[in-house]
DNA sequence: TGGTAATAGTCGTTTTTGTAACTAACAAGG
DNA sequence: CCTTGTTAGTTACAAAAACGACTATTACCA
């Protein structure tokens, strides 16, 4: 036993925000899994071009900040599902564009629904204010340093 | 491409608090890495044992809310390590009474400090009350359903 | 040009994790 | 006592992540 402690795991920063984004996002991971059989990096890329259109592996590793050898898989895993089509760029013809197919963009909107309605049920947990100094917060807590 | 999105993944909890999460662990997460050849588990056990003293695996998995695998293969390599230390309970022969090594101490502290400095670092960024008030989110966004 | 460096993306191997099955010890009721 | 059920912890095997090396293409510049 050590002396009498001045830490408390439940103040620690980052150790709150690891229970609580695993916490809550079991909830959602469930349904992008049991329905659609993605895993996280194959919703978000799924996310990605869904939100923002064609999009080369490149772009998304850059916005969403995962390594790439994460997201080549995960693009091989949704070409397989036939919900994304690559094809080489002319231009540069070390890129592919991704692109979403009917059944991805159908996946999407409804993963997309689906993520609105539970977003709502967390926000519902606190006031309007305090959500939104929240997402503040996250959003610089995970600002790149 | 689809319809103008209604949707932002900058305003969708769960991928706000897991890139705060990541983002916000990583330079801590280097410390027990490079200094201690440890893992985030590990940190963990370590931490439980320093901060409420002699526990078995089990009041740490009830505790940390971790499963048990992880708890015991932290364990083994936290014995390996010689940061900790087994023994039955005479009790109950099932058990077994984990406690720090004067080393597990040593880097127990010593992680403990790095812990807070960098906690400190963290709040830094916001005001007092803001700290406080997202501490008390985090918490409640933490808690299992 | 030609040579070197940088970028896009993939692949192979090693670590970690997840899941479930397993052993050992206890508990409780007949 | 015996059987059945529960708990503590480990282990085996499969799934997934991390990390680095690799190919192909383009960019830069002497």
């Amino acid at each position: 036993m050590v002396e009498k402690d001045t830490f408390d795991l439940q103040t620690f920063l980052p150790y709150l925000l690891s229970q609580a984004a695993e916490e809550s996002s079991l909830a959602f991971q469930q349904v992008y899994k049991n329905k659609y059989g993605m895993l996280r990096t194959e919703w978000r890329v799924l996310f990605h071009l869904g939100a923002f259109g064609e999009m080369t592996a490149s772009n998304i590793v850059t916005r969403a900040r995962i390594h790439k050898t994460k997201i080549s898989r995960a693009v091989q895993k949704l070409v397989e599902k036939r919900f994304v089509t690559r094809e080489r760029s002319d231009n540069d013809r070390r890129q592919e564009l991704l692109r979403l197919t009917p059944a991805g963009v159908a996946a999407y909107r409804d993963l997309r629904e689906v993520a609105l309605a539970y977003d709502e049920t967390l926000e519902a947990k606190f006031t309007k204010e305090e959500v939104e100094l929240l997402r503040r917060m996250l959003r610089r807590l995970g600002e790149r340093d």
